[in-house]
DNA sequence: ATCTGTAGCCGGATAAAGTG
DNA sequence: CACTTTATCCGGCTACAGAT
């Protein structure tokens, strides 16, 4: 059994929540991971976990290697979290015994997060599957003000507070699930078109060649690392003009 | 005994800086 | 201007501990 520090601004366990709130697990923002949870904690820009929703962007610029696109990227990311479904939510709060499968299970009983913040211990307790211990730290949890205060906050960021509707299904994509590098230069359109028009159709574009590049898109004069580095990894090649007829479908 | 949560490690992707 | 290099961060995987 670990020893909990009580204090609810105690630096150390903020950053811990933090990271917990971003990763993967949790709302799975991109770009946003945990250098960054400590960094912003620690440049005071995160006073709680709703905080992350209240970054300001001229303040992260200033800030040593955090130029135009990745602060860009970093909004997209946040912005994209909010549209996590409620589950989500309630496994970033951070409530002790609370992780992904608890959520999903206090969700069957639930449809929204004022609805369990509403539960008295008896009634989260009858659940199949909770303890005492897990129904007692629900309970506490939400009777906490500091916490009030973030759900509020991340109300007011346009968070799920109610369990959503299954998403409508993508349409297909000819590029999905495909990786792309390019080298030299492509005939009739630049570099970013390209790219441009690869993730239209769903496919990514990086910078380097690994295991798991699907294609290396060859243009005139290309270069002779990734080159090599794809012969070496058997990486298929294909021209632009192949690949205009592949995104054709 | 099973299942959930936590911590650490490793490979891949991305951005910034540097070179011809 | 396109490409390479370098550094950093994300995300997957594995192993371990605690709870039910």
């Amino acid at each position: 059994m670990a020893v909990f520090c009580v204090n609810a601004a105690c630096p150390a366990q903020l950053v811990r929540r933090v990271e917990y709130f971003v990763s993967r697990a949790a709302m799975d923002i991109e770009g946003f991971g945990i250098k960054n949870a400590r960094l912003f904690v620690d440049k005071g820009f995160i006073k709680d976990i709703a905080d992350v929703y209240y970054l300001n962007r001229d303040k992260l610029l200033a800030l040593e290697g955090f130029k135009e696109k990745k602060v860009d990227n970093l909004f997209k990311g946040i912005e994209a979290s909010k549209a996590q479904p409620l589950e989500r939510v309630l496994t970033a709060l951070g409530i002790r015994f609370v992780g992904r499968e608890v959520s999903r299970l206090l969700l069957t009983h639930f449809d929204s997060l004022e609805a369990i913040a509403a539960a008295d211990v008896e009634t989260l307790e009858a659940i199949d599957g909770v303890g005492p211990r897990i129904a007692v730290s629900v309970y506490d949890w939400f009777r906490r003000p500091e916490h009030q205060a973030i759900l509020a906050k991340l109300k007011d960021a346009g968070l799920n507070f109610v369990a959503a509707r299954p998403s409508p299904i993508e349409k297909a994509q000819p590029l999905s699930g495909l990786t792309f590098v390019i080298t030299g230069t492509l005939p009739g359109v630049t570099r970013s078109e390209a790219k441009a028009a690869i993730e239209a159709a769903g496919g990514k574009v990086t910078g380097s060649v690994t295991g798991k590049t699907s294609y290396l898109l060859i243009g005139e004069n290309p270069g002779g690392s990734k080159f090599t580095k794809a012969q070496k990894l058997g990486t298929p090649q294909i021209d632009w003009l192949a690949l205009q007829g592949m995104m054709r479908g």
